[in-house]
DNA sequence: TGTGTTTATGTTATAGCATAACATGTCAAG
DNA sequence: CTTGACATGTTATGCTATAACATAAACACA
């Protein structure tokens, strides 16, 4: 498996899937004109690190043993900048946050919540968008975002319960 | 439009749609041999009354002011117990509630949020439904739960704008 | 009808999530 | 070297939600 979403319920080298989203993170934050600060870096890097969906204290907490401010603005800040440009995303769910695997492709994500593990996976939700648009067309209800989260299993928690 | 979900978009009798859905939420639970306690029952009528989703303290503050207990447990436990029965539903991105228009009707729905005023309907998400279950099956991911919520403008607030 | 069991409600306290408002600092353009 | 835009720091507070325990109401059945 290699989309880099789903990705996330396979053993791979997180450091590197980390490292090559960051390095396209810089690359669109550039060229937007837009500033990947420290805190914004680090907190992005945070996120990458996890692999799954924090609270915005757990970053916070992460954030403050390393220097940075120590109250809530600084790290909400930083997030919704992240997923004002695409470079995170908010679960609701679980009122988390988790990096974006695929910053700058356009998409419509379907997020995938195992849980038992809490990893977040990030799948392919075209054609769950196609079906969103038509609900809303029946409705005359004109769709401008939308969220859309599955709780469950993921293929290894899943195995594990058999 | 006579669909229950979607009717919250047109214009039409709110004291009897809310009079029909309540009569069959009270139905439903007499036949499950469950108990719609006077908590239960207001914390639905208000649901209904309002029409729209309520947060869990603006339905306190209308309990507290009829000489219902006024501590949040008091709402959150009403709240439950109607969501887990399938008689309310939560929404995610409000952190709020609004009562099902379906109860007893099988559906895995779909929510249609006005970002102008606040009206909340439950649309048809059979395809989406299916759409989520084929994007979790190419993931190897066993769905359990799922939300999904539009958020946009309504048709008259569209029209409004327009 | 009384007695124990279950279920629901009341109450206190606290935990977790998020933002308003204002002060300070940083940096680049003119 | 000042100005203006943006980012960060800081204080305070508000909203959302639940844990834990006490009380009371409903029910089942001897």
């Amino acid at each position: 498996m290699h989309d880099p979403g789903t990705q996330a319920f396979s053993a791979h080298d997180h450091a590197q899937c980390a490292g090559d989203v960051l390095a396209r993170a810089e690359a669109l934050v550039a060229a937007q004109g837009l500033r990947l600060t420290p805190v914004r870096r680090r907190v992005l890097e945070i996120l990458l690190e996890a692999h799954r969906a924090l609270g915005a204290y757990d970053v916070l907490n992460r954030l403050a043993t390393e220097g940075y401010g120590n109250q809530p603005p600084v790290v909400y800040r930083a997030l919704d900048f992240l997923v004002e440009h695409g470079l995170a995303h908010r679960i609701q769910r679980l009122n988390a946050f988790a990096a974006c695997m695929r910053p700058g492709q356009a998409h419509a994500p379907v997020f995938l919540i195992c849980r038992t593990c809490h990893v977040v996976a990030e799948a392919d939700g075209a054609g769950v968008g196609q079906a969103l648009s038509a609900a809303g067309a029946a409705a005359g209800f004109a769709i401008e975002r939308s969220t859309v989260e599955a709780l469950g299993l993921c293929p290894a928690c899943n195995r594990a319960v058999a």
